[in-house]
DNA sequence: CGTGTAAGGAATTCTGACACG
DNA sequence: CGTGTAAGGAATTCTGACACG
């Protein structure tokens, strides 16, 4: 595992890195977009390459998708 | 800056990956060894690049050096 | 010198819910 | 559907200090 799928950075850190909100945030794991490790059963931590996903999701829904397709997309399906 | 030197870990995470307890990883801090960012004026923020000094440190104070050397060393003086 | 610990406060994160459109 | 917010609890981090050797 590299440095840029290390899950270790926390909620407001990724919130400050991407411009998003916490609530976005969280939302897109809820939807299955995005998979935070929990530390201890907590705290999400997310990776550099969660970062960059969460950025595309956005742009992708501000585009007009809805985060079904957009699961879909990741899916490959 | 790459994603090496993008402080944005928490101390928290940094004692799990090195090993360290936060008391040690502080310790560091202030005999300025390491230079963690800090969110909003209050937590600590290290890169991956930290982590890698962190461990180094350590192992230099396992082989006898005092952090006033280790101190000169990284100064290059 | 380098590290442990108990202490109290402050900041962060979590969940579930109600709201809007 | 995607996001905002107030609510209360839980976990995390912070500082300054006393302790040991």
């Amino acid at each position: 595992m590299s440095i840029t799928t290390k899950k270790v950075i926390q909620i407001g850190v990724v919130s400050e890195l991407t411009g998003l909100t916490e609530r976005q945030i969280r939302y897109y794991e809820d939807r299955k977009l995005i998979f935070p490790d929990r530390s201890k059963g907590r705290v999400r931590k997310y990776s550099f390459e969660d970062i960059q996903k969460i950025m595309d999701i956005q742009t992708k829904l501000t585009d007009g998708y809805q985060t079904v397709e957009l699961k879909r997309m990741l899916a490959g399906t």
